[in-house]
DNA sequence: ATTATGTCTACAAACATGATAGAGTATGCC
DNA sequence: GGCATACTCTATCATGTTTGTAGACATAAT
């Protein structure tokens, strides 16, 4: 898996949205600005992530982006996902899986790939915006932050 | 971390070779041969793990490549840095900690781009090609493989 | 209506990827 | 020595991806 700069970018956006949660749409131009994001670029990739169900627009006038989801229910592998693409470091989850299955003369090699996507995943699908968000009012205050990674209850 | 189709050549090449440990050096031509591997790519790729002490050559008539060191003694993450760069899914290690130590705002994000990369590293720096190059005959035979990953005593 | 703002399509420069071609150099062997 | 064999090195190239920019269009507030 490698991470962008245009997923650092819709990463960056997302935490910016995340640390205002609950005021309303944010401009596109707000965020760009805050985040010293290329307006225009931002433009796309926000699109991309409303497709995705990440974030939900309001259009025209006073309209602008906010998170379709609690900050705490957004996790950094959608984002990667939805970005960047599989976090496998070759192919996908399926594909390897399918190449452990068929192609017998390589498969420990593709065992010690999906070892390695599965800790990415591990990480990234337990890590939310929340998370990394910083000095965000959370919805509900005061939950133990267990050394400031891991949340969503479960 | 991405690993690309070249990577992969890479990978496959030297699996092949750690079959071959000690049966002294094999030509470019028998490897892209067995292992259905573009010819003239795969020259470019060894050239290359020439370059970072993985494998040697031996030129002239009789030439070839073997593996520089024993097969337990060769890990993936050196392959794969080699072509294809940093384990880190975002610039690299020493990258990510400046990020860390500078980019206040951004810092928890960067920290968990450096966890994913741990994951990766401690998986690929403790498989090595021995691990998964199958039916060879290993230099000292008999030792336990705990399920087939893991290697090189330590 | 007018203004503000998201939407959509097209375009493009720069770079990365996955090769191929061919001249050059070293070695084994007769 | 001279030929055949193989690695070495540089150049080239087609294609795709990345990182943007430009501009026309649609929608909503006032």
């Amino acid at each position: 898996m490698k991470v962008s700069q245009k997923g650092l970018y819709a990463l960056q956006a997302l935490m910016m949205l995340a640390r205002r949660y609950r005021q309303g749409a944010i401009r596109i131009r707000d965020i760009a600005y805050e985040e010293n994001l290329p307006e225009k670029f931002l433009e796309l990739i926000l699109l991309e992530l409303k497709n995705a169900r990440l974030v939900e627009s309001v259009r025209g006038a006073k309209g602008g982006y906010q998170l379709k989801r609690p900050p705490n229910q957004i996790f950094l592998s959608e984002v990667i996902r939805t970005v960047d693409g599989p976090l496998a470091p070759f192919a996908d989850g399926a594909g390897l899986q399918h190449l452990i299955d068929s192609d017998k003369s390589h498969r420990q090699l593709y065992s010690v790939f999906m070892d390695v996507r599965n800790a990415a995943a591990h990480i990234l699908e337990n890590t939310s915006l929340a998370d990394i968000a910083g000095d965000a009012p959370p919805p509900d205050a005061g939950k133990k932050k267990h050394r400031g990674r891991q949340s969503a209850e479960h």
